[in-house]
DNA sequence: CGCCTAATTGATTCTTATCAATATTCGTGG
DNA sequence: CCACGAATATTGATAAGAATCAATTAGGCG
């Protein structure tokens, strides 16, 4: 219980790149930790403390303006990795975005068995490679596309993604239906638009029958081909 | 002539991670490449045949849009690391902005030389660490800041990213006049605004008194109180 | 069943893009 | 050195898109 033995991400995380006398180390220097939906773990500004792996759950990481307007700038999943090795300050803040199960680390001791480590560095640095990759990739979306495009390219966006957490269908590729994690105010926090344009496009998109949303959270796509043309 | 020895930026690039022996078998698989304004170093899409360091110069990092959209997604400068690594396909373009000097290898020889070489990933994980994290703020701006807000957190962004560049004054802090290195056009295609909304934006900065705009690239800041205060 | 939160819908305003017309700067060649 | 042309920037008028403000409406949960 609590050990890296059993835990779920073993073989995904950036652990993967360990033996199992190291798996032991690192075992010795982490804990876990349960998060409630909303409970912070990091805050932007702070002192980097901690960084951790994602077990369980999903968690937002966010920057704010002074005036209190929030910015989505990543989601972080199973497996995933957060916090900022190597650095005196946590430069966004971390939240759970649902009940969340983590692995943390004093960033200090982390940072030295990392020195120690080039595989699990080597690990570190092509998941910051894909991730800086899919963040820069995500700013053409925030400052140039409207607000039709910014919610189909979502969608599409999640009909991929959540396409590793069911294992329950044998079929691979996108899915054509999927219960969205997040609440329409969250939607509009990722794709920088209010929570009225992101109900209104939704609304627009059932209406054109590009779409169906048979719950708040759930939502089928009956016109791919559609939804891809609008997403520019 | 073209070797490491004589590099401008040996001391600061990830170079710098490696001993003299080591350097030499870098400089065995790398070459010089001059590139003019505007000359396109990799383009999005492509498969990632080769990374690079800046010698001299600067260059945009670029995502478009099918139908043309441009946003300038990076900025690099000298001793700074360009390419994909480890990964299959560029995910955006890179074009030099002014007359540039960059330092090339083949990403398989730059890949494999890497992964003997621990100390080197750990350089450019902790470059790619830094990006990311100002990626990610740069993200607030462009989905949440307005124009007037996006115009004056740019000056303050280039008047303190400027400083390095000008050895020639012996005081540090931000620089209260500086020659802006990008156009009016690269400026918006950086903010994600038009052209028009940049010249308005500066054009009334300077009716307020905040600036004064000697020529069309030369910034002096008469107030950064009120700068800053407008950067929200 | 009723309450509280989340989501939708409508009316209006504000911001910025777009379209269009100068104006300025810079480089080049006479 | 000046004149010309091309590229760059500014300025103005208008329109489109999304934010804001304001009610409702629907869902989820005790």
């Amino acid at each position: 219980m609590g050990s890296c033995d059993t835990c779920l991400v073993r073989n995904r995380a950036i652990c993967s790149a360990l033996d199992g006398e190291e798996v032991q180390l690192l075992n010795a220097i982490g804990r876990r930790k349960a998060l409630a939906a909303g409970d912070p773990l990091i805050w932007e500004g702070d002192d980097s403390l901690l960084v951790a792996n994602v077990i369980e759950g999903m968690l937002k990481l966010t920057n704010s303006t002074e005036d209190g307007r929030e910015q989505i700038v990543g989601v972080v999943y199973p497996s995933d990795f957060i916090g900022r090795p190597f650095g005196a300050r946590a430069n966004h803040s971390v939240t759970a975005l649902t009940d969340a199960r983590v692995c943390i680390f004093a960033r200090s001791d982390f940072d030295r068995f990392a020195a120690d480590h080039p595989a699990l560095e080597h690990k570190l640095l092509e998941r910051t490679l894909t991730e800086l990759d899919r963040t820069r990739s995500w700013m053409l979306l925030l400052a140039r596309k409207s607000a039709e495009e910014k919610v189909a390219t979502f969608l599409l966006d999640m009909s991929a993604r959540l396409v590793d957490s069911t294992c329950t269908t044998p079929h691979h590729g996108p899915l054509d239906e999927f219960e969205l994690p997040f609440s329409r105010q969250q939607i509009g926090d990722i794709l920088g638009v209010t929570i009225e344009t992101v109900s209104r496009q939704m609304t627009r998109l059932k209406r054109d029958g590009v779409l169906d949303l048979p719950t708040r959270r759930s939502v089928r796509i009956l016109d791919r081909l559609a939804l891809e043309a609008m997403a520019g």
